[in-house]
DNA sequence: TTGAAAGCGCTAACAG
DNA sequence: CTGTTAGCGCTTTCAA
């Protein structure tokens, strides 16, 4: 049916051709188009209907080369590791970010990063002005991307706790949403040592990442005095936490529960468990963190863990950014909860009861 | 440090002020950019300190408004399914989708749909003409968004083949990619045979989706004349693993062989053969798809299992439509691979052996 | 309430 | 090779 000229372009129909169509002019159609507030009723109508007609769809680049607006917001994610892929964890995330700006008609652009080398690249992206706002996913206290887009000067909202010090002399605080780690990892074990469990070893995830040392740190809110040797350090993965049971064993063979920083590694923990001859929860407790169902349903026996409302944190990150957005025009800072509000949004976990604790 | 003042707008330097600062006119400028073809050495040094020392980031807005290229690709992912989030599956593709974009200076829009309630917004972004392309999963064989995409008529690439017909009158071909389902089914249950297998029973993905029928067409291919019970529906999950696997022990308790739709459900079948009482691979011997590493080489004991390149599926899908658009100018149709160019790109399939199978 | 007119920042003919 | 000149399609004062 259709021609195949190279030139084919759909002229896609403009303000003017609706104007011209309703009889009214580009600012009227503009209007409508735009809500409508101060535009006679029956003029309202008409416009409308000739937008139909045409299947008018304004033209976000003449849009936004006007208002400076982009209806779109970055999400980065900067995770060199393979752990994107291994859990659902970021795609729950953007699940949540998803619904929430298409609640309000923006748009999300995904910049993944492979390495380092590319983090230029996505600070000139954001510098560049492309986007109302970023949300920004780096787990790393030693990474750089933050600082650089600090530099962009794009409003910003963190997932997860930002591992710099969060008061830095002169420097705006730095919205970010996160899951209580801390609180959460304080059920589990407490949870453990209400099952009358006193042996009760840690599987970390990598200690460069926020999460990280506040579940650390909530366990150790617990386990003051616990022995030393009781925290390994594991690295998200089931592998990483196989070797780490299988050294913690190793270390203190007469442990009686543990709590690792999440459900990856949990599983792995189950298999050496299993496969050494422990069984759970009768010799050996164990908990895991984050509640993805596709992990901690599935093993065997099922897994007591700490839930986090991952979807719900990207949307809640989203709206920051969105709400903040709004407050200032768009304006400049990475500071969308302005005006002294708090700027890290920490939300509850819940301990699941499962099978395996 | 900032002042807070709600119209603080860092004013973005513009090809006027580099122009300014280099002693030139914007053309040259704009010249040098883009390329600095036809532009003398000296005069391009000159440009280019200017736009150094502004930090000029060239306004995208502008830009497409007059050249009608966005340099972004919208990447829908049409899966209500918690598919999404239950196999890295999507991620890998994005990642070799966001590669190749990166390689080419092109945004990655995702869209994310949560129900046919959002295909009427997915419809109109694309229509709206805000991307140069698109890149679409939608896995579903009775799926109205295809249908919806080609009236959108933006340049799009499939992920996986589409289940329409394929031959459709009057329309242009499809560009897709896909693995090789098929020939990779039959390569799983050759192996099994080659094992000395005979009873091999099948635990397909949904029905409706053609990466399932190719699947099963390849398991047909090498057992046509094999027992219709030792073939069951299953879904793509654990879970649905699982249960396909014990109704199929039911049905037929002398099987000795699996050949799972993918790795997903090849776990949870293990999980039920574990329960049952059957050994693997010593009484069952069972073989899965993807080769996704997480699954497959954390099962006890690992997975045999079909690989698919699923990263490069992803680069591919993205190399496609780029070569398109530079072909045809980002004109109007759904057609990358034009000019008579086989429509679907498919991938080849490795077996990787592990112990069960 | 509506319309006319002036750009937003850039590229692309067209001259020189 | 470089500069001048028109717009791209839209929003937004400013007048009417």
């Amino acid at each position: 049916m259709r021609s195949h000229e190279v030139t084919e372009t759909a002229p896609r129909p403009t303000l003017e051709a609706v104007a011209a169509r309703a009889g009214v002019s580009r600012a009227t159609v503009s209007r409508v188009v735009n809500g409508g507030e101060g535009v006679r009723e029956p003029l309202v109508e008409r416009v409308r209907r000739a937008v139909e007609e045409l299947g008018y769809v304004p033209n976000q680049a003449a849009r936004s080369l006007v208002t400076r607006r982009h209806d779109a917001v970055a999400v980065v994610i900067a995770e060199p590791e393979t752990r994107v892929f291994a859990d659902p964890f970021f795609a729950l995330q953007l699940r949540g970010i998803s619904k929430e700006l298409t609640a309000h008609d923006s748009q999300l652009v995904l910049l993944l990063t492979e390495s380092r080398d590319d983090y230029a690249r996505v600070g000139r992206y954001l510098a560049g002005g492309h986007v109302d706002g970023a949300l920004v996913f780096s787990l790393h206290l030693d990474d750089p991307l933050p600082e650089l887009i600090r530099g962009a000067d794009v409003p910003t909202v963190f997932g997860g706790r930002p591992g710099w010090g969060e008061g830095a002399r002169g420097t705006a605080p730095t919205p970010y949403v996160d899951s209580d780690n801390r609180g959460g990892a304080r059920d589990a074990v407490r949870h453990l040592l209400g099952l009358g469990r006193s042996r009760i070893a840690h599987i970390t995830g990598p200690l460069d990442q926020t999460s990280t040392v506040d579940r650390l740190d909530g366990y150790r809110d617990v386990m003051a005095d616990a022995d030393p040797r009781l925290v390994v350090e594991g690295d998200f993965t089931p592998a990483g936490g196989e070797r780490a049971m299988r050294e913690l064993l190793d270390r203190c063979p007469d442990l009686d529960a543990v709590f690792a920083a999440n459900d990856l590694s949990a599983s792995g923990a189950l298999r050496a468990l299993r496969t050494l001859g422990r069984r759970v929860p009768e010799d050996v407790a164990l908990v895991g963190f984050d509640d993805m169902l596709p992990v901690a349903e599935q093993t065997d026996p099922p897994l007591t863990t700490v839930r986090q409302n991952t979807e719900e944190m990207g949307r809640l990150m989203a709206s920051l950014l969105l709400r903040g957005l709004d407050r200032q025009g768009g304006g400049g800072a990475e500071e969308p909860g302005a005006g002294g509000a708090p700027s890290g949004v920490v939300l509850p976990t819940t301990l699941v009861r499962r099978a395996s604790a």
